[in-house]
DNA sequence: TTGAAAGCGCTAACAT
DNA sequence: ATGTTAGCGCTTTCAA
């Protein structure tokens, strides 16, 4: 039922009587050929339906004009950048090429596969490998690592300046009156040590050392749930609750807020909660969070930029990227009481 | 830095002192190879960091081994079924080509790209396409489509008991007493149909034609929300609240369990819900959402199945495979007071 | 402007 | 068990 062969380039040239090589031209619009010759050659292409096999073009001409993608399927903010990456590469004339890391195949094993597929660069979303199996590979094929911070050489980083988004979310709620504000930490995932070390910084800036409290977290639901019960159960802070709660993302705050809604703690009444990330998440209307925006569009315009520039052998000034987050207010911050 | 030329499969050759068939052997892991050359071979292609072009690999052999698959690159969902298809395509031999659909790039991008990609069958998740679309595609490649029905012929089908499920989720919540029984639906998303339907013939056949009540809703946490809202206004149901809440999916349903959390309704005290999908979200501890799981493994098993059998020309009896769905109970389902 | 020939990196058929 | 040969469909010299 699907066994029809295609037709090849020489089935075109032998049915508009020319050479395989003037129907190579015709097809990919490069001067070298009378118009007559081309009229002819695209007649013969539209009676065959015929189309170029990519794969072929790119053996022969050796390059896929692929960029490797490899993200986590479950998590929400790497759909994020994957949809922003598929519009930044639209304009550059390379396609994407996606490998999931699941529970079941890890990050190796996606890079592996898209190796395979000759792609020209590897673009990796918040990458577990450690730094030097990193470097090994950007040895290889150019890499950009994309939120995450490698300290290696020998791969391009575009990130966001995570200390910076956590000072801002503690000078958010410090302008508010808050004086007792915690930090649910996203504990090993990448950002986790800046964004922590932003909310210290930020803390002491304003004179709040005393009040200064990390709570370890992670970056699921999960975890802020947990967090947020030690929180409320008043382990932390001397017994006093905190005003105000810092979360490493928007995922992990879901889980804290969840747990203070059930808890009949109002929000932003009793505590306010800012997340990290504004991803689909943050922004419903019914959860309504007070996040750190990462600029998705730049870092993956970025992203998708570096790479091509690398595998074209552009010159490239700075190893590393890195943007400028903003606050987003939304409902679950507000005055401290 | 990158100008280097990749390595190939006569530089193996040369470098094991074997010819190249035997190192395409070895590196197809077929038969024919002694133990002493096989890791010799293993041993070059290590050390100069080979990996097979995969073009040149199908150019030859005429045929890819490659299955697309196209998700929904922000439904929590497909994710699970990614998930559990690159685990059902690991024993196969084939390879999965991942093309998402998102905001800027709609389904049928998606599938013009896996078609270039030489794929040899497409799998589709929850499809938008017209059925009339998805028929003129299955004429020029093998398609199954995965968690949604489709009546032309053509397409393999594989979902799961749509109606079944929300017959098991009524049944479950009559035997628990309860008579006022909702249901938010999906509205026109793949699969609502069927399950508003279950519904409906499961109220009839408990004798609660009275209590029927469909509201409307969607697939987002916004949709849940907002019907949540109307049924704890007391629009629906002569004024009543109902005493329990069938959603269309997991999804929908923790916009559900937001709102009647924030309205201090006792979940499942004065009203119990139930969702659909069995997704992560619902297992989340601190969600722990009673819901109609999915058998995914299964689906994904034999949607992978059924793709390779068409490709291979194997008579395939059904067109369409019908996976029945399970009652998983969790905290959010109790007794009707 | 045109065509012939030589591969790209690999697999498959046929030797040995 | 191993090597040799001939392409897959295309682009790219190089000649004509």
């Amino acid at each position: 039922m699907h066994e029809q062969r295609r037709p090849t380039l020489s089935d075109v040239a032998t049915r508009a009587g020319v050479s395989k090589s003037l129907v190579s031209l015709v097809m990919r619009d490069e001067p070298g050929a009378s118009p007559a010759t081309r009229r002819r050659v695209h007649e013969a292409a539209d009676q065959l339906g015929y189309h170029p096999d990519s794969r072929a073009r790119l053996l022969r001409s050796g390059r896929s004009r692929l960029l490797g993608v490899v993200f986590g399927i479950q998590h929400a903010f790497h759909a994020d950048l994957v949809t922003d990456l598929y519009t930044a590469a639209r304009a550059t004339g390379y396609e994407l090429s996606l490998s999931a890391v699941t529970p079941d195949r890890d990050e190796q094993e996606a890079i592996t596969g898209l190796l395979q597929d000759r792609c020209e660069a590897l673009i990796l979303l918040g990458p577990q490998s450690a730094a030097q199996a990193l470097a090994a590979l950007a040895a290889r094929i150019p890499v950009v690592v994309l939120a995450r911070g490698v300290r290696e050489t020998g791969v391009d980083v575009v990130r966001n300046a995570d200390a910076d988004g956590l000072r801002l979310a503690v000078d958010h709620l410090a302008g508010l009156g808050h004086r007792r504000i915690a930090h649910v930490d996203g504990g090993r995932a990448p950002g986790a040590a800046d964004r922590r070390r932003g909310y210290r910084e930020a803390m002491r800036r304003h004179g709040l050392d005393q009040e200064t409290c990390v709570v370890p977290g992670g970056l699921t639901e999960e975890d802020g749930a947990a967090a947020a019960r030690r929180l409320l159960d008043g382990e932390l802070l001397d017994g006093d609750r905190p005003t105000a709660i810092t979360v490493f993302n928007d995922r992990c705050a879901t889980g804290v807020l969840d747990v203070l809604i059930r808890a009949r703690v109002d929000v932003p009444g009793e505590i306010s909660v800012v997340g990290y990330d504004d991803s689909r998440l943050a922004r419903l209307a019914h959860v309504d969070l007070t996040t750190i925006g990462q600029d998705t569009t730049a870092m993956t315009e970025l992203a998708v930029a570096r790479a091509i520039a690398r595998v074209a052998g552009t010159p490239v000034d700075r190893r590393e990227v890195v943007v400028p987050p903003r606050l987003v207010v939304r409902g679950t911050t507000g005055p401290a009481t």
